[in-house]
DNA sequence: CAAAAGAAGTTGAGTTCTCAACAACAGGTA
DNA sequence: TACCTGTTGTTGAGAACTCAACTTCTTTTG
């Protein structure tokens, strides 16, 4: 077992607390200044960028980095306060296309300047341009690293698993002999 | 109003897309491998790290980036699966102590050497020597940035603020005369 | 010292998220 | 055609989080 050096600790330490912090203060900052939460303004995002403001669920789900059924119960909300609607497919009688509505393209338009602005501030007016370059690089390694599995848990394996979970889930049985495990989910 | 650059633009997305598999990796893996949510996890580790395995709970809160709500929740419910014990403090009386139990020490035994593998193969293992170098200045640049805005946030500002929320927070007041572009970030 | 101000923790209500199950349809195969 | 398999989207239950009180105790200040 490889546990992690001194110098790499402090890295990863830096990124929890920077990652966090920035969500965080984004987050709080959309929050409250135009009771948007973040991840529904990035479905509004995605859409005003679609053609015809409109997607399919799906799209719009992994567009915004959403399981299709947080999606949906977010869908439902934004329908609820009239920025979305949904209508239905006919070349796919399963699917869905949700749609922003000008109530919901206006709501983007108020909240997106003081958004970027805070973006601007916080994270590309402290790094320098080369920084910034190698943030971009690191960026893609890390997603170049987890495409493989993400695609695998982008849509939640299937696998039985049979969960009783009385309180929390029983910590998994041995860890020891997981190299011998049949069918490990 | 500036918006972001194609650059800035790219990046961005690029950051976005990357915290979020791996956040989303390493919380599926702990959570499948162990069976404990991340956030439970570092709590673990916050008191493992402390001496005498035992923190006040606000301490542990920081230590967690954890409000002292969602701190309360939470161990209350590690309480109840024995993996964490309180007791009551007495230079101060409104405190209370939060410990780490013999149970909770061999629950984060099992589950760290898979999540530290992890972290290593999906972030280490992916990035040059010279990037993780970098990757800690972006992080301690960002820190730096928001030390102040967080130092508020971190117990919410306690503002009256006059929240109704029917359904959807109303988006804020007026802003009316904002830039009429409608791209975000 | 007494009163006000602040800090530590908890609680309950409401919101969002996750997980597993499901219904409805599509596409292929026999 | 009927069947099997996979895809799309929704639902309900439960878990986790947020927010605003609230209680209890400490510290400050007049």
């Amino acid at each position: 077992m490889r546990w992690l050096t001194e110098r790499e600790q402090r890295v990863w330490r830096a990124y929890l607390q920077a990652t966090w912090m920035l969500s965080e203060h984004l987050g709080r900052q959309l929050q409250q200044e135009s009771g948007i939460p973040h991840t529904y303004y990035e479905i509004l995002v995605a859409l005003s960028e679609a053609p015809n403001r409109t997607l399919r669920m799906s799209d719009l789900a992994s567009a915004c980095r959403a399981s299709r059924s947080r999606l949906s119960h977010a869908v439902a909300k934004l329908e609820r306060t009239g920025w979305v609607r949904r209508s239905t497919c006919d070349e796919d009688k399963r699917g869905a296309w949700a749609s922003l509505t000008e109530a919901g393209f206006a709501a983007l338009e108020r909240a997106a300047p003081g958004h970027v602005t805070a973006v601007r501030e916080y994270l590309f007016d402290v790094l320098t341009e080369e920084q910034v370059d190698v943030l971009g690089q690191i960026g893609q390694a890390i997603q170049d690293g987890l495409s493989g599995e993400c695609a695998k848990a982008l849509e939640q394996v299937e696998e039985v698993y049979a969960a009783d979970s009385a309180e929390l889930p029983e910590v998994v049985p041995s860890a020891a002999e997981r190299a011998t495990d049949p069918e490990s989910a």
